[in-house]
DNA sequence: AACCAGGACGTGA
DNA sequence: TCACGTCATGGT
């Protein structure tokens, strides 16, 4: 029940995140004028994206620049993208990986994203239906937080993600262990609330966004408000 | 000027 | 299985 009081809590002190971010959606995020970082490309409310197969994969691109990255940096490297009419799974795949690498820069690892982005970019163009979880995690590049990400902001497919984030904030109220693996905290939470992509999406951005404020470095975690309400 | 960000992979014990 | 090194730009 903590979780479930913890969302509550978190979706009543930041309101609806509005996630996956898309470059087509000027500033539907409009209402959220609280948020941290970038506020381009947010649609609170609105759980119609993907509406086309070429978001759908904008969204999985992003779901591998972000790994590690800062979400600023994976914006420079989409409008890269973008200029070139390179959010497209049949063009990057086309593509040589050398004129990815550049325009990806920005988002660090370039040369090993360039080369899973047009990996990805093949996968894609095969995949005809929702992909099953151990599908993508055979995929070069793509593991457990990425695998969850495509899943529940891609395909609106109830699959919880845990980040470094939620790993932080769970074992700070403790409620999981430091050790705790990846699976474990999956299932905790999936077995908590309710089996909801709505629900899911709103909760991991929620999570990122409070622990943004309360739990990356030079913030004291001490201050963390919902040790309180648990 | 270190330190870290919406991780994953390859290697060796 | 698990710990560790590697990949890399941009903001604080």
């Amino acid at each position: 029940m903590p979780l479930q009081k913890i969302y509550k809590q978190l979706l009543k002190e930041y309101g609806h995140q509005g996630w996956w971010p898309l470059l087509s959606i000027e500033n539907e995020g409009g209402e959220n004028p609280t948020k941290t970082g970038s506020i381009k490309g947010y649609h609170p409310k609105n759980y119609s994206h993907p509406r086309t197969e070429l978001e759908r994969f904008e969204i999985i691109i992003g779901t591998i620049l972000t790994q590690n990255t800062s979400w600023t940096n994976v914006e420079k490297a989409l409008i890269n993208l973008e200029k070139e009419n390179l959010i497209d799974p049949k063009k990057i795949s086309e593509s040589k990986k050398e004129k990815i690498a550049e325009l990806i820069r920005p988002a660090g690892y370039f040369n090993q994203k360039a080369e899973r982005l047009i990996l990805v970019g093949n996968w894609f163009l095969a995949q005809k239906q929702t992909p099953t979880r151990e599908e993508l995690l055979q995929l070069k590049g793509i593991g457990p937080e990425t695998a969850d990400s495509i899943l529940l902001y891609a395909y609106k497919e109830p699959s919880f993600i845990v980040d470094a984030y939620t790993r932080r904030i769970l074992t700070n109220l403790n409620l999981i262990t430091e050790n705790a693996k990846y699976d474990e905290i999956k299932q905790l939470i999936e077995s908590s609330i309710p089996k909801d992509f709505k629900i899911y999406q709103e909760y991991h951005a929620l999570i990122v966004e409070h622990a943004k404020r309360y739990y990356t470095k030079n913030k004291n975690k001490d201050n963390c408000f919902l040790k309180a309400i648990i």
